[in-house]
DNA sequence: CGCATAGTTCGTTCCTCATCGAAGCATTCT
DNA sequence: AGAATGCTTCGATGAGGAACGAACTATGCG
């Protein structure tokens, strides 16, 4: 028999189906309330109720208490790290679509993956970023190159503060079967591009949708 | 309703304790079978065969018939890495043991993680690696530093060969609770250990036991 | 204070799926 | 060929747990 952490404790809490609805509404970043992941997982109230307070005992979830809602967010990196890896694996070895990845348009161009961007724009990003080796790649594994510091600090992002997370990581994008950015710049470049209001978020949904003019721009620095 | 790969199919196949053991019995990197993994799992054959024909049919096993043998693997690094990623978190929010990780001695100083070393030994390797800057770590992140390539060369390791993998990742260990070096070069330092017979596996189990003078040998090329 | 909204707890029903024994196939050894 | 080993399939049993309605608690609003 084995010894070591329980991960089929861990795994089971992934493999309910609406826990991993949940779970992956959750991706999107922002905190849910329960009635909002109830819809989300197409479960009644008192079902995902009984489905949050597992996740939580479980350690895979935060709740934050405000008044009378309750928002349920993942509990970390670390678990969303995991999200992408089972996701990784289940886009790669799961039965083919005829037409893999999202069923809607605007997610396929670009979505949040927890906190960084996902989707063709995602995808383009990165592959453009390679092409001119600010970002270096070998295979699966990506790093800065040694212009990254110069060239990020000209649209104002610090590549040089050490936070508690890898600066740089690539994250499988299930709906190109392509890498794209993700690590601690993958965020700073989301908050950018919400912050500069180049796109916006769609209410309820992972999707990300850019305005022309926000197109353009983000072109411009990012793809020229 | 949530679109996208199935993760809770691939996560509910974890999510079984007898699967979970096996696919961790998996994560030695050698290839077992059917009655191995049945022993290792604690079920009867039957319900082991049972298991891992839903295990082949998910995608995450590989088999090999050889005669009467038909020998189960991971179906990959993918596969491994999401194991990993599980393990991860279930390490840190599980249950806190108040001895943390394996029961077994010689399993805490040095084991096989897939195809590369882990253990207190893995640990203090890549420690030292680090402080000699022949690798560089951002927290989780980890590369290859400047005079890496020198360095590995001197001992016989080439690390400019371009594999599909990683050449160099963190993965994190859960009996210390840090990180060790994963990735291709991590793959070729196990080999290396073991062909220079600096260790031996122990049979039926994922420690790997140095002997006194390969443990001399090894502490003066990676840990001097 | 009552009424509405947000959420949890309880109890019941139901179904999936893990489990094992027995029997069936395949491969190798003698 | 016959026996032994390795593994899978079949069938029956049983337990865990996902689901929901109804009742209960908590917060906010007029």
């Amino acid at each position: 028999m084995r010894e070591g952490p329980d991960i089929a404790r861990i795994a089971s809490l992934v493999g309910d189906p609406a826990r991993a609805n949940m779970l992956s509404a959750l991706m999107g970043g922002t905190a849910l309330t329960a009635s909002e992941l109830a819809l989300e997982a197409g479960v009644s109230l008192p079902t995902a109720s009984s489905h949050l307070s597992k996740l939580m005992e479980g350690g895979l979830l935060t709740l934050a208490s405000q008044g009378r809602h309750r928002y349920y967010g993942l509990a970390g990196p670390q678990v969303a790290g995991m999200i992408e890896a089972i996701t990784g694996v289940a886009a790669s070895v799961g039965p083919q679509r005829v037409r893999p990845g999202p069923r809607d348009a605007a997610m396929r161009v670009a979505r949040v993956c927890y906190d960084h961007l996902a989707g063709e724009q995602a995808v383009a990003m990165l592959d453009r970023l390679v092409e001119r080796e600010i970002i270096l790649r070998d295979d699966q594994e990506i790093r800065l190159g040694p212009s990254a510091a110069s060239h990020f600090a000209a649209i104002g992002i610090d590549v040089d503060a050490k936070p508690r997370r890898p600066v740089c990581r690539a994250c499988l994008d299930w709906s190109v079967r392509r890498s794209h950015l993700a690590g601690t710049l993958g965020a700073v470049i989301l908050d950018k591009i919400l912050a500069e209001k180049w796109a916006r978020r769609e209410k309820d949904s992972r999707a990300v949708i850019f305005s022309p003019p926000g197109k353009q721009a983000f072109e411009k620095v990012f793809l020229a």
